[in-house]
RNA sequence: CGGGGUGUAGCUCAGUUGGCUAGAGCGCCUGCUUUGGGAGCAGGAAGUCGCAGGUUCAAGUCCUGUCACCCCGACCA
């Protein structure tokens, strides 16, 4: 990608209006661009980073099974009475309005709803669970007062799993096995998540698991461990910072931290209330058993960024960079347009910086987009090219060959 | 929804007790010179002052209403 072409330019000045270090580098980087509160275009540079994202998260979701599915997010008001959830929990959080006719309809705030219908459709026989199916896909949530960006959005993009099981130990183990992809999910894209307990909040009455990262930038509070797993939120635990740890007994900590996933175990709730059942091998009656997991796609992407930058700029993981490579020419010069063409040859993401501007301008927008390679070629670099990592502040002059062995 | 704040050029902002043709920096366009950390000079384009009423000889400025955005709180898969 040539970035004299790339949609939109970088801005100079900061955004007045974010505070945090993801809203403002996202906003002045030309990542995205605020619509309206809480609702946000994905410029092709974040496009590019979610589509890292989802490309790990198929891929550990498709590793237990999950089978990728598309739901509508357009619902109309019968299925969510089913359940009483339009006029009760979920009323003040899901958009409802009316249609030309006075048609009740409601933007999905989430799919268990629509999802289970799907499973009570299809699903016959204890032969054909269990079963897993995702999407990702857009909801929408009438918060109150949106913040932070991409962190709390009206309008926002997730992954939701949904698990269906002919007993409530089937259920336990696959939950299980995908606390574990959770882990591998955050772990891939750079980040370091807790298991934590949790209320069910407006979805159900029992507790669920959240995945939280520690940082300032996170309105959540827990309560953690450094010696083992143990992780609770505040709003749940009995505990206080300072306490001894229930599981290994040293201290713990508390700390602000960014939800970035939720996992909830329904159990019967909605084959009772939707009517899901089918045959077990004896021909006795049996509920289908259901959970969901999440994962903030989009609230991911600012995570990162809270993780990942320095006074400058972001620094992208290189998992989920939007290229691999930031290539400047310091002039517009030959050697630099035939080392962009090697780079693409050997099927490297690479953005050439081949704008006719200062070098310093350069540099600042490279540390600001902060793709992990900064590979500079000008008049000082003869028959090399100068490579640094955006973390490192040592550059090196290496060949055009030992960087794409390096790359490997 | 309560409290606080802000809406003036693409962005960040200035604009006095109401006054004449509404400004700056950055960005953008043209030309020349530059090119290793956000270059210089010259010229240029760009604004229904959020919107709607009102007061006034005269409104960016005063009044009323309204909309949007931000911050604190309440709320929050």
């Amino acid at each position: 990608m040539r970035q004299s072409k790339l949609f939109p330019k970088t801005i100079k000045i900061a955004p007045k209006d974010a505070t945090s270090a993801s809203h403002k580098y996202l906003v002045q980087a030309g990542f995205v661009d605020m619509l309206q509160a809480g609702a946000y275009t994905y410029l092709p540079l974040a496009w590019r980073v979610i589509t890292n994202i989802n490309k790990i998260v198929r891929e550990e979701m498709n590793a237990e099974g999950g089978q990728e599915l598309l739901m509508p997010a357009l619902q109309s008001r019968s299925i969510w009475d089913e359940t009483g959830r339009w006029d009760g929990s979920l009323s003040d959080v899901m958009y409802q309005f009316k249609d030309a006719s006075g048609k009740d309809l409601g933007l999905a705030a989430t799919h268990e709803e629509v999802v289970y219908d799907l499973m009570r459709k299809f699903i016959n026989s204890y032969k054909d669970l269990p079963l897993a199916v995702y999407q990702i896909q857009n909801k929408f949530r009438a918060e109150l007062r949106p913040k932070g960006g991409l962190m709390r959005g009206r309008e926002f993009m997730m992954k939701d799993l949904y698990s269906f099981h002919l007993t409530l130990e089937d259920l336990n183990g696959y939950y299980q096995k995908m606390i574990a992809a959770y882990l591998r999910v955050y772990g891939r894209c750079g980040l370091d998540a807790k298991v934590v307990e949790a209320s069910g909040g407006v979805f159900t009455d029992n507790f669920s698991h959240e995945f939280q990262i520690v940082s300032d930038a996170g309105e959540d509070r827990i309560l953690y461990c450094d010696g083992c797993d143990f992780a609770q939120n505040t709003e749940i635990s009995k505990l206080k910072a300072g306490d001894k740890c229930p599981k290994c007994g040293l201290p713990i900590k508390e700390g602000k931290s960014i939800e970035v996933g939720n996992i909830f175990n329904f159990g019967e709730k909605y084959a009772k209330d939707m009517n899901g059942y089918v045959n077990d091998a004896q021909g006795n009656k049996q509920p289908i058993w259901m959970a969901s997991y999440g994962i903030g796609i989009s609230r991911l992407v600012a995570t990162i960024v809270e993780k990942y930058h320095d006074e400058k700029g972001m620094i992208w993981p290189e998992a989920v960079a939007p290229f691999k490579i930031h290539l400047i020419s310091i002039k517009k010069d030959e050697a630099a347009e035939k080392i962009y063409d090697q780079l693409v040859a050997a099927g490297v993401e690479v953005l050439f910086d081949d704008r006719d501007l200062s070098a310093g301008a350069k540099f600042a927008d490279a540390d600001l987009i902060g793709l992990p390679w900064r590979v500079v070629v000008s008049e000082k670099t003869g028959d090399q090219v100068e490579v640094k990592k955006r973390h490192q502040t040592e550059s090196s002059l290496i060949a055009l060959t030992e960087l794409l062995d390096q790359l490997k």
